[in-house]
DNA sequence: GCGGATCAC
DNA sequence: TATGGTGATCCGC
C-alpha cells in the first residue's frame, strides 16, 4: 500500500521519517513498504511532529526558490547565459590534475563486523550495533531496511528477528588503529576521515614498487584483511571526492577504479545522483530537485538557471561536482586544527529545575574530564538543549579567560539556562570553543625539533588568567599517566615545518583551504589543490522564520513581520562582476548583458573578493579529507537495564 | 560574536 | 514506550 495515497502523508516527510542514510550500501527490497512501516510507527510522536514542521518549512523555502526562479529567467536570454558558463566550465577543466592516485578506504559495516570479531556465531545474522539509536547494521539487516540512526524500536519492527548490539568504543578505535597504522605504510600522510576511513596517496608508493593501482589496491586490502579480519572497500581516482564515491560502487569489501580520463570522469559524474556528493545532504538534495538537478550531469542541463541563482546555489561548486573536480591533497589531520570541544547527552523530558541542573552538572564534569585529557581549554562556552518537543536551542557566552574546570563551566551553563527556564528539555550539552592548546609546542612559530612535547611549563597560577597572556597558565596541567592518548591519531605530531606559502593559487574561489600544510610542498610536484567546492551556501533565502523561542509553545511560530522574501527588490550579486545588483529584471538583464559583453571574466576571476560570500565560501573539502579522526570517545557501557525477565 | 541549519560518520 | 553523540561549516544578523 503507498503510504502517500493512503493518508495526508507527502511524499516527502514520508522520504524524511526515512531518514538520512537511505541509499547506501546494502539495498533493501521494497523501499516503499519499508517507508510505510516507518512513518506509521512514528506517526503522531513529537519526533514526527517536528519532522513535519521541518518538512513544510523545507517545502516553503522551496516555494521562495522557485519564485525567484521564475522571477529571474524572465526575459533572460538563456542561450547566452549557457555560453558564457561554458567558458567558465573551460577554466575550471584547466584546474584538473590527473597526475596524483588518490584512494579511498571505508571499513565495511564497521562497528558490526569488530562486533563479529568478538562474536563470531553472529555472522549471517541480521543484527545492529547502538543504543536506543542504531549507529550501524550488518548487511543482512540492512535487506529489511535497518540502517544508522534509526531507533531500535522502528528496527525491531522492520525486523523482527533483529539482535541489537550494545556499542564497544574501544573495539572499534583498537581496530581503528590497526587499520590506519597498516594504511600508513603506503602513504604516512594518510588523511583520516572519520573512524572507519580515509585516504591515501599512493603515487609515489606506485613508482617505487612498480605496482598499477588495482594492484596496489588489492594488496592494501588484501593485508587490511589478513590482519584484522575486517574488510575494506576501496575508490581509486584522480582526486578525493572521486575516490570517496568511488569507494561505495563495490562495498561490500570490493574497489572501483575510475578511469583518469577528463571524458570518462563527465560520464561517470553525468549519471550520478547529486545527492552522492559529500557535502549535499537530504536538504540541498531537495533545493536542488525543485530547479531540475538530480544528477551531476543536470548541472550542465541547468546551467543557466544555476548560473542566475548562483547565490542560493553556488554555480562554481556544482560546476565542480559535474566535472569531477576536487582537491587532491592528502595530508593528516593536525591537533591545532580542532575548533570545539563538547558534550552533551539526552535523557526522559525533565522539567523540573533541580533535575535538569543535576544533568547539566553531569555533563560538565564529564567535559571537565575530556578537556583535561586531551589538553585544551578555551574561553567560550556554548549550551545546547533540546526541548521535548525535539526543537534544538543553542545559547553562547564568550568569557574573558580561559576555562576547562566543571566548575565554571556548570556555572556558565546554567546562567545560559536560566533565562530559558521554565521548559522541558530531552537533551543538555556544553561545548568549548575558542579553544588554546595546552599540548602545544610553545608558541606557535616555533616548532619542536625534538620528541613529544611534554608538557612543562609551570604556570598553575589558578583562576581566570588574562586571555591577552600568552602562555597557558590556569588549568592545571597535571595529567601524566593517564593519558591514554590524546584525540589525536597516534602517528606524527608535527613533521616538521617547511615554508608556508601564503600565496593562494586559487583561482577565484579565495579562501582557507590549506593555510598550513606542512607536507604537501615537499614534495617536488605538489598536488594539485583545487580550490574546493562546497555546498556552502545552505540556500538560505532570508527568512528562515526565526520560529519561537524556546520558552513558546511549538505551533506558534509565526514567521516574523517583514523579513520576509517576495520584497519585490531582492539583491542579487552578479557572478561575473561580483557587483551587488537589484532584481529587477530589466535592470538584471541588462546588467548581466553589459557584464557579458564586455570580456569582464578573467578580470573578474582575477579580481574576485571577500565581497562574494557565495562563491568563496571555502572548501567542504576539510568536511571529507581534512578532519582528522578523533578517537571515539571512550565512555563506559551504559548500564545494561535488563528488560524485565524477572 | 551568536544562533540556526546542514552535514558527515 | 521509544529517535544518539561529536565536530565542522556556513549564513544572516
Ligand atoms: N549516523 C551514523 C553513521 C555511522 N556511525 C558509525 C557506525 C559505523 O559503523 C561507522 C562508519 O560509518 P559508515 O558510514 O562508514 O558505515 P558502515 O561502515 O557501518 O557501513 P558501510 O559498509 O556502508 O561503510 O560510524 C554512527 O555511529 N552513526
Ligand atoms: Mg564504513
Ligand atoms: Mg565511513
Amino acid at each position: 500500500m503507498d503510504p502517500v495515497a493512503s493518508s495526508q502523508l507527502t511524499e516527502s516527510l514520508v522520504k524524511r521519517l526515512a531518514g538520512p542514510s537511505t541509499g547506501k550500501a546494502g539495498l533493501a527490497k521494497d523501499q516503499t513498504e519499508i517507508n510505510r512501516i516507518i512513518a506509521e510507527a512514528s506517526k503522531g510522536s513529537k519526533f514526527y511532529e517536528n519532522e513535519k514542521k521541518k518538512d513544510k518549512d523545507l517545502t516553503e523555502r522551496i516555494a521562495r526558490i522557485l519564485k525567484l526562479r521564475g522571477e529571474a529567467i524572465e526575459g533572460v536570454d538563456l542561450t547566452k547565459i549557457e555560453h558564457h558558463v561554458d567558458k567558465i566550465i573551460i577554466d575550471l577543466e584547466n584546474e584538473r590534475d590527473l597526475s596524483q592516485v588518490i584512494v579511498h578506504f571505508d571499513m565495511d559495516a564497521f562497528f558490526a563486523n569488530v562486533e563479529l570479531l568478538h562474536n563470531p556465531t553472529l555472522k549471517g545474522k541480521p543484527f545492529s550495533v547502538g543504543g536506543g539509536v542504531i549507529s550501524t547494521a550488518s548487511y543482512e539487516a540492512r535487506k529489511y531496511g535497518v540502517r544508522s540512526g534509526m531507533p531500535s524500536f522502528i528496527a525491531k519492527k522492520l525486523c523482527p528477528e533483529l539482535i541489537l548490539l550494545r556499542s564497544h568504543f574501544e573495539w572499534y578505535n583498537e581496530e581503528s588503529n590497526k587499520v590506519f597504522t597498516i594504511l600508513r605504510r603506503y602513504d604516512p600522510r594518510l588523511s583520516a576521515a572519520g573512524c572507519d576511513e580515509g585516504y591515501l596517496n599512493i603515487t609515489p608508493y606506485l613508482q617505487k614498487h612498480n605496482l598499477t593501482p588495482g594492484e596496489c589496491v588489492e594488496e592494501i586490502r588484501r593485508t587490511v584483511h589478513a590482519e584484522t579480519n575486517l574488510t575494506v572497500s576501496a575508490g581509486i581516482a584522480p582526486n578525493m571526492m572521486l575516490a570517496k564515491i568511488c569507494s561505495d560502487k563495490n562495498k561490500p569489501n570490493g574497489q572501483y577504479h575510475l578511469a583518469f580520463d577528463s571524458k570518462a570522469i563527465i560520464d561517470f559524474m553525468g549519471d550520478l545522483s547529486i545527492r552522492k556528493v559529500p557535502g549535499i545532504g537530504r536538504v540541498n538534495e531537495r533545493l536542488l530537485e525543485s530547479v531540475g538537478v538530480k544528477t551531476c550531469g543536470d548541472v550542465y542541463t541547468h546551467r543557466a538557471v544555476l548560473y542566475l541563482m548562483d547565490k542560493q546555489f553556488g554555480l562554481r561548486f556544482l560546476l565542480r561536482t559535474y566535472l569531477g573536480i576536487a582537491s587532491n591533497e592528502v595530508k593528516p589531520y593536525e591537533r591545532n586544527e580542532r575548533k570545539s570541544i563538547g558534550a552533551e547527552r539526552t535523557f526522559p523530558p525533565l522539567s523540573s529545575t533541580k533535575d535538569m541542573l543535576d544533568k547539566l552538572e553531569e555533563v560538565a564534569a564529564e567535559l571537565e574530564s575530556d578537556m583535561e585529557s586531551s589538553g585544551w581549554i578555551g574561553r567560550t562556552v556554548t549550551l545546547k538543549f533540546k526541548l521535548d518537543t525535539f526543537q534544538v536551542f543553542t545559547r553562547a557566552k564568550s568569557l574573558n579567560h580561559w576555562v576547562n574546570k566543571k566548575e565554571e563551566l556548570f556555572a556558565v551553563g546554567k546562567e545560559l539556562l536560566f533565562p530559558e527556564l521554565p521548559t522541558s528539555v530531552r537533551l543538555i550539552g556544553l561545548r568549548v570553543t575558542k579553544l588554546k592548546d595546552l599540548k602545544a609546542s610553545t608558541s606557535e612559530g616555533i616548532k619542536r625539533f625534538f620528541g613529544p612535547a611534554q608538557q612543562a611549563t609551570s604556570g598553575s597560577k589558578r583562576k581566570a588568567s588574562d586571555i591577552d597572556e600568552d602562555e597557558a597558565d590556569d588549568a592545571s596541567v597535571d595529567q601524566e599517566e593517564h593519558d591514554s592518548d590524546d584525540d589525536v591519531m597516534p602517528g606524527f605530531h608535527e613533521q616538521d615545518e617547511a615554508d608556508i606559502d601564503p600565496s593562494q593559487h586559487d583561482v577565484d574561489d579565495d579562501e582557507e583551504l590549506q593555510i598550513i600544510q606542512p607536507l604537501a610542498n615537499i614534495r617536488k610536484r605538489p598536488p594539485n589543490s583545487v580550490p574546493g567546492t562546497s555546498i556552502s551556501h545552505q540556500l538560505t533565502l532570508r527568512s528562515r522564520s526565526k520560529s519561537a523561542g524556546p520558552s513558546r509553545s511549538h505551533g506558534a511560530a509565526i514567521a516574523e513581520p517583514s523579513t520576509t522574501t517576495s520584497t519585490p527588490s531582492e539583491t542579487h550579486t552578479c557572478p561575473i562582476c561580483n557587483e551587488a545588483l537589484t532584481s529587477n529584471n530589466t535592470s538584471l538583464n541588462e546588467h548581466i548583458d553589459y557584464c557579458l559583453s564586455r570580456d569582464a571574466i578573467k578580470q573578474a576571476q582575477g579580481t574576485s573578493t571577500k565581497g562574494n560570500k557565495v562563491l568563496s565560501s571555502g572548501d567542504t573539502t576539510k568536511e571529507y579529507a581534512l578532519n582528522g579522526f578523533k578517537r571515539l570517545k571512550l565512555r563506559p557501557d551504559p548500564p545494561v537495564k535488563s528488560k524485565r525477565k524477572g
